[in-house]
DNA sequence: GAGTCAATTCGCACACTGTACGAGTGCACT
DNA sequence: AGTGCACTCGTACAGTGTGCGAATTGACTC
């Protein structure tokens, strides 16, 4: 099975000097971003990853056991783009909680590959801990603990993920159709749907058939004051 | 390559008498949402689908275009569990509203895999189509139009599902180990991380570490009440 | 210099995936 | 009896994650 042997030195390649020093963990996880940013989930295989890195297709497997402590790895790293304002002043909760926010959905829409890995597993690398932390610093400032502060922070948290979870979804699987295209595609279904669903077709006409980035703003900042608004309501004392 | 004709009669098996009576989309549908709540997405895939269904593997390609599609249809299929309430009365759209919210999470809980499936490509389905229908329609008893309308509806979804799928996303990837078992299960690590983040450390003790199912309704009926009153400070008139 | 050892890389193999294609089957109709 | 349609399924192909064992390295000791 095994090749023949090279007949001479000359056949075989020079001793294939290794130019990059090595592979690390830095390095795998920075081509596993670019991959996942370009391409999405589906565009990470650990074949294309060993070809991106110069290095043999299972050469990963050293220094990451799966393909999901790689992902791990993924999302913990892009976590550090997520930064909570420290919370100043009287209502500086607020601010803070705004902050952190607007920061995750940013980052949500820069790696939408993130959203399906979402609670999945627990988050534990450093960048998730900090941001945690800071968060629950922003809450606690406000005067929250125990239950309640967990209370509170889970409903920003969620809220953003599903909202920008929504927003991230979208666009990255259809890949630049917005709405609108779609509503012409689909043209001859939707005009029978709507003949029986008129609520449904007219809200479709004039809502999303129109949709500009505009409304995902405005959605987004009508939901978090809404969300903000309920907790400031429950603050203790 | 073919193999060779069998020799005699005798030795091919009788006429293969049909007795499903054929494959439907029905019932592909009912298989792969049995291996889709047992196993989650990782259990469905197209040759245990068609082994469940006594066919061969690639029988369901006549009736279904793609795996996507049949996602598709399975996702419609329990868009058919949700319900909402008809808003009767004066404040009956924040029942209603409520309503759709408890009944999509419980759906959301007992098929924990259509969380990945969310907002990735538009629900056109029937059942998908007579929620939006109805839930616009509680929305719209309140006084809603337009854009007022389309942000209020989705704060709702969005939350239900940023929360649900955190509930669930958790429930269906850990199988059965609660967040006291990881907890007890890192250990050192999270004595470290305690270590340089005090506010975390506590929180973790005194939450998560003895969470219940309590927790996870008094989480979402918190959630779901600011949300609520967000919405209903924004009443139009 | 020669020899040894651990760290690291990588080729091969295995089981499994989605699905294109074409040959086959049975039933209803002419 | 023949023709065509609705349907089924075996085979094949490219691709996946990853276990395993052999090969290559660079740094160290004698």
């Amino acid at each position: 099975m095994a090749k023949a042997a090279p007949a001479s030195v000359w056949v075989r390649p020079e001793k294939a000097r290794r130019e990059q020093p090595a592979l690390g963990r830095d390095q795998i996880v920075d081509a596993a971003l670019e991959l996942l940013d370009a391409e999405g989930l589906g565009g990470l295989s650990m074949r294309r990853l060993g070809t991106r890195l110069n290095a043999g297709a299972t050469s990963v497997y050293w220094h990451v056991a799966n393909k999901d402590e790689l992902l791990e790895l993924a999302l913990d790293r892009v976590m550090a783009e997520v930064t909570v304002p420290p919370p100043d002043g009287e209502d500086g909760w607020r601010a803070s909680a705004a902050g952190y926010a607007r920061s995750l959905r940013t980052m949500i829409h820069r790696h939408p590959w993130t959203v399906t890995l979402f609670g999945v597993r627990p988050m534990l690398g450093p960048n998730a801990t900090r941001v945690m932390d800071e968060a629950i610093g922003a809450f606690a400032a406000a005067g929250f603990a125990g239950l309640d502060l967990e209370y509170a922070w889970s409903l920003v948290v969620d809220y953003v993920i599903g909202a920008a979870g929504g927003e991230a979804g979208w666009q990255a699987n259809q890949a630049g159709a917005s709405p609108a295209d779609w509503i012409g595609a689909l043209g001859p279904y939707l005009e029978r749907v709507g003949a029986e669903r008129p609520l449904l077709a007219s809200h479709v006409r004039d809502v999303w058939a129109n949709e500009t980035g505009d409304v995902l703003e405005g959605r987004f900042a009508f939901g978090l004051a809404c969300v903000l608004d309920g907790i400031e309501a429950r603050l203790p004392r």
